[in-house]
DNA sequence: TATGAATGAGGCTTCATTCAT
DNA sequence: AATGAATGAAGCCTCATTCAT
């Protein structure tokens, strides 16, 4: 354990460190998305990096740190991947569609990082997974949560709890992922359409009779 | 281990045995939802119930059928408690309200249990766990697409894929643990409402000019 | 725990008493030769005997005591057995034949006692089965020891060291329950004809030129 | 739990990694020796190799694969002593003695070995000390059987059934390291002798009158 | 006498992490 | 930078034995 005091006083990591981290969190992806968060040990990641053990407690802190850097670079690919695809969509009912679908097709694409996201999200028993997790989510329906409610002052989605549609739409999402693993024959493009036309009509403008069973909303 | 060949061949377990089963899945329940399921080992859970760990290899021949009981019991009250709520709906927009709204309800009501359940949704490394899991879990996506299939037959649902739609609520319904143990404040009834308008107008047959299908693209 | 000072200080065990050890023994011989000594556990023999475990500790102070019981029960039996058989012998060649038949016959007979009883020959960690075990099999070749010696004295047999030849003829006699449990189409007859003739043909005094590569001998 | 996929993908073991797994492997023997198979336990092993027990499992992935080991530490090393000895041995019944002798002389040298081997052979609940056991058993008793067999094709032996005297042979055999644990001083040379002379006699061809075969009783 | 639930020690194994090289 | 042997804690499970009933 050296690193965070950069080898030989270097405050830049140097290229041959940055690239064991990367791919020693890649592997770590790999191997958590094949064999499940409780299998994958240093053992069998270092194994699948064609490394040693103590090498991975040498660049990363703890099992915690490594972890989150998991988390990190997934999550920072998808964000980077899903604005480019949902760049140009002109109104929010069409920037709504474009995230769905390209949340989608992104999921099929990188099937082990979402499976290993999944598996991590479950098992935040690590006070370091946990934190960057919690960041991670929190961030998400934030982001969820205030394009509804924008849409709505712009009259483009009917009245309902941001928060609550943020919720559910995380939630429909984070089922893509499980439902490919366990159908791999899954037609994406339709899936994806089919989720998009879902929530199109969920948060749509109602034709005249607002409905409203109930009151207290917050 | 001695059960498994029942107390010599008495095939009802005795009162006391039971009893014991029972505080043993709920404290497994508990511990599960408390401090997760990778923390949750047989001293931990043993410490809860007030017990010495060997006793619940005593009463359940492995850790794997301790946690199939614990699903087990979960699903089977929740099943029963859904059951007796969502009877008396009329028409399939209806049964499909009354049937989030009283999983949301019954959420609120049994936060341990579901939470342990989601532990334990993604944690299925143990063979007994992913048995029992698979079952339950499939079973439910079939009611849910058999009931979407059998409502678009009766023309009371609009044309979309059941099997996207089933899964597609199951991760919404999946995300309200989540979401009412992040935020233990948030407004139940509030909640299963717009979760069952959201829903209602996603599967709600279309005013009249039929919404593009999905134009297969790639 | 009681026993030793009998139920209600009448010194005869009771009738119960005895069966019920009896009982024990046996179930403990039959658990033994059928799932080995290590799986022996004071459970499974209850299972067996069809009483619960607590009722072993009850008869027998510890399981060494009962594997001692073990041990001497099938030894008692043997024995008795064995001089019914060999009675009428006339001289000590005939004699010699007459015990190694009886034996081998014995064996066939009662399989798991002799399984048992090997498994308890090689496990004797247990200090009361080790003592138990070290008075039958010291009994046993001195007992052959005296006999060859006798027969020498008699000029029955050739000169060779007797303890050298009751530890021999020991060994081999120990080895035919294995035999028979490896092969138990063994023609029974026909092995002990075979190793009653090799060992007269061992100790039979030589026709002229006593061979005697070896001087020193004790 | 590393090795198995050794070190990497070389298929040498390191050096340390050779001298670890001997040294283990003749901790186990002395310890098996000196305790008894059930006492022998990863922390008793350890103990006497002065590591902890974790490394034994580093270094074999299951105890049974440790004792698997042992046998064939203990099998290979006499299996090439014996032959060293009994190598120039002319005729059936000089290769019968310089085997006999030669086995008595390296159980003297080898004491903890045959002990432990003992041991292990009424031990065999474990499956892969079961199957090396069977192996190596097997083996011996063939080589056994087919050496009568050949001897009595060259009329160098009378006739017998190979399998009986080689079942016997190898029982006469096992006793030797027991009588010599048990009586240390035996003196090994006069022990060598006689038993050889006694097998000697067992299996020499009869003078004239062949001795009544066997008449089927019971 | 008998039950069978309960305990507590001990066994094997896995693992993150350390450290000499 | 890197290796991989080594440790120590923790996990699950089995068992002889005890004890309230």
């Amino acid at each position: 354990m050296q690193p965070k005091i950069r080898s030989r006083n270097k405050s830049t990591p140097s290229f041959i460190e940055a690239a064991r981290r990367d791919q020693l969190v890649e592997a770590a992806i790999a191997t958590i998305a094949e064999v499940g968060y409780a299998k994958a040990s240093f053992v069998r990641i270092a194994e699948r990096a064609a490394i040693s053990p103590g090498l991975i407690s040498y660049h990363f802190s703890t099992k915690g740190e490594l972890l989150e850097q998991v988390i990190v670079h997934i999550t920072t690919t998808m964000d980077r991947a899903m604005s480019a695809r949902a760049e140009g969509a002109s109104g929010y009912v069409a920037a709504l569609r474009a995230m769905i679908e390209a949340f989608v097709h992104y999921c099929a694409g990188h099937r082990p990082e979402m499976l290993a996201l999944l598996q991590l999200s479950s098992n935040a028993e690590d006070p370091e997974v946990a934190k960057e997790l919690a960041r991670t989510q929190e961030t998400g329906l934030s982001e969820l949560e205030e394009m509804f409610q924008k849409g709505q002052e712009a009259r483009a989605f009917r009245a309902f709890s941001p928060r609550t549609m943020a919720v559910t739409l995380m939630g429909a999402l984070e089922a893509v992922p499980r439902e490919l693993a366990l159908r791999p024959e899954t037609d994406v493009d339709a899936y994806a359409c089919e989720l998009a036309t879902a929530f199109e009509l969920a948060v749509q403008p109602l034709p005249h009779a607002p409905r409203a069973k109930h009151k207290k909303r917050r």
